[in-house]
DNA sequence: ATAGCTGCAAAATGTTTGCGCGAAA
DNA sequence: TTTCGCGCAAACATTTTGCAGCTAT
């Protein structure tokens, strides 16, 4: 992979970010600095950072599109229905149940995708 | 709601699956006994029968279309990536994270969206 | 020099919607 | 008879792709 001005700023929006955007919030922010960018071009070079492991494409936060999310170590999601904000947290809350999961259903647990949707706690004080 | 043979058709026709299928993949099923319907129609009734409750959307099984299950108290899947094998399983594993994570975070969870993906017992036997 | 990447526009894909007709209450 | 749901086709939203020109190596 050559390298590409555009990628370059992609992921250093992408980073930038601590709401896991779309791909059109992070071509809207690119814009910004580079106007003649395309879409295409973000949807691309997020496909292909994905591809080598620089990012993460988080689906099911809402059905209707794609987010990405620049930490690419294996993590999970709370998601605020109030105020829509993503907060990351560790995957050890769910380690030890892979080994239970083993145990009843034989099942290899490889990858967790998990949401956990409720209420955070800035929104919870009323 | 008024009853229609469509919408009948529809939901036995999810609940004889136990594969949680895409929008497609009913209507493919139901236009066998039924060839006048259309896929406007299917997804109509998809979309009524998880507003009543009646049915659940799971996102994020595969990122390019939306799967219905008929099952629709809350629990959560494995899905098997050599297989594509989707199993239920129940949401009491993870139900005492609710309480750490309320703890650390101060989130309270209200919904869980959790896929494991890996490779089940019948896949692991090579 | 020559891949590979870009912008652009068109296409592909999945889903929703407006309309006039037919069916359920 | 009135209202709701249907089939159809068009519209929409998101993502991918073919192409001709430009750019990093």
């Amino acid at each position: 992979m050559r390298y590409s001005r555009q990628r370059e700023l992609i992921y250093e929006t992408l980073e930038s970010f601590d709401t896991h955007p779309t791909a059109e919030q992070i071509y809207l922010h690119v814009k910004k600095k580079m106007p003649s960018i395309s879409l295409g071009t973000v949807y691309r070079n997020l496909n292909l950072l994905v591809e080598v492991g620089k990012i993460i494409k988080v689906d099911s936060i809402d059905s209707s599109s794609t987010r990405y999310d620049a930490r690419n170590d294996e993590h999970s999601h709370l998601y605020c229905l109030n105020c829509k904000k993503v907060i990351d947290i560790d995957l050890d809350f769910f380690k030890p149940i892979d080994a239970e999961i083993k145990k009843e259903f034989g099942f290899e647990v490889q990858e967790h995708d998990i949401i956990l949707k409720g209420i955070c706690s800035d929104c919870q004080t009323n």
